[in-house]
DNA sequence: GTCGTGCCTGTCCGTCCGGACAGGGTGTGC
DNA sequence: GCACACCCTGTCCGGACGGACAGGCACGAC
């Protein structure tokens, strides 16, 4: 086991200690993970934040090089953590972004990636993964566990929902609108074009989606996540 | 701050001491838990789980006072928490089942309740929150935050989305029809009634929803989680 | 240019749907 | 008994819907 590090590194400490910051909304779980990463000598939590805003605060006056970024989502807003990843990626070119997540969905890690993110591990990594993520990140790498990295790959070659049913375009907007409950002539005049028009796409909508009634497609829009 | 205790008490250790049980999926959660929780003298990890099934088996062959459970949700199988919150309360009646999962829904503290659990912690809760409700648990008492017990009272006085609607069940029913976008005529089929009857029910629900077409009505549907 | 694709518009027709009638039956509670 | 809520059935009608015609326009690829 390695040996406890003190709260406050001495000045003067290693050039290679990692300054780390932790951005998770969940007091219970940054308490966790620092107590987890002061054991390695070589890792120092400098900074916390539990939000957004409070991350592109810290991280300004505290200058880490790796943020391990809880995206969560699930809760009141969907992107927030993909926000500020791409916002930290940003205005800290330099910084590691390494995402540290309970959710492992292959377009999550994608968008993840693109945000700027360095690294993609599930909290089910256990603690020399993550301590490992967290070096390779430090150390210009990407850090990505099997499953996430499967996960990417998936989702690379997943094609959309919208996608696998071949809708243009324009249909996915109709679908939208139709998901929404909309007539014929509602979905028209929302779009600027005849009822005709809209009854045309929304009729191609349902021979693509394989239904025959609106309300079905509706349904199958809502277990499409199209809704 | 509390010092630490070895990895295994000694024998004739303080009969006060609280013996827990981890079971959350995430290992990395499980490592931060037990690392915060063995600074304190009086409590002690002796097991951990990841899934349902092994939580079971191990809940047996250790016999811990307390078992400090993630909900999780929003992975694959819903309820796969609370199952295992109620199996184990009937199973093993003295348990302290306390909750500690990262949402919190009005409706899912009622259900964890009902499901036998002693007390409900939202993550967000710092160390010293987390470790007064373990023994506040441990002395058989419940143990809510302050956020889970409004939370619970509200879903106590939150009627459901069909009692708010003033639907009667067999319009639930028929309303769960029409969600999957089954026509009159499907409906009466399924349900054994004439499609005129289907055809009563369904105009019921759509003035009850306050909506003018079944397309509408699937729309609400999946946003009252009908679906 | 030709072809294919996406997008827009129209007509016709049969069906389904939604709303409004008008009943009958059951069970519960007062 | 009576009122009430819930459930079932039917008819009528106008409008919305779904399917199948038949066209037009713009754009990029070959």
């Amino acid at each position: 086991m390695a040996t406890l590090t003190p709260p406050e590194a001495p000045p003067g400490a290693d050039v290679r200690t990692v300054d780390i910051m932790l951005v998770d909304d969940h007091a219970i779980v940054r308490q966790g993970l620092r107590s987890i990463l002061e054991r390695e000598s070589d890792l120092r939590v400098i900074a916390e934040a539990a939000s957004r805003a409070e991350a592109l605060a810290v991280v300004g006056a505290t200058r880490p090089q790796i943020v391990l970024l809880d995206l969560k989502l699930s809760t009141s807003s969907d992107s927030e953590g993909l926000d500020l990843c791409a916002e930290l990626s940003e205005q800290y070119p330099g910084l590691g972004i390494l995402v540290l997540t309970t959710f492992l969905d292959d377009a999550l890690v994608l968008r993840a990636v693109r945000a700027g993110a360095r690294g993609y591990v599930v909290k089910d990594v256990d603690t020399s993964g993550l301590i490992r993520a967290i070096r390779d990140v430090a150390r210009g790498e990407s850090a990505f566990d099997a499953r996430s990295a499967a996960a990417m790959v998936r989702g690379l070659n997943t094609p959309t929902a919208a996608e696998q049913k071949h809708l243009t375009p324009r249909e996915c907007e109709v679908l939208s609108l139709l998901a929404r409950g909309l007539s014929n002539r509602d979905i028209g005049g929302r779009l600027y074009i005849s009822e005709t028009t809209a009854k045309f796409h929304v009729g191609n909508i349902l021979r693509k989606l394989g239904v025959t009634r609106r309300a079905e497609a509706v349904y199958e829009a809502s277990k499409l996540g199209v809704i």
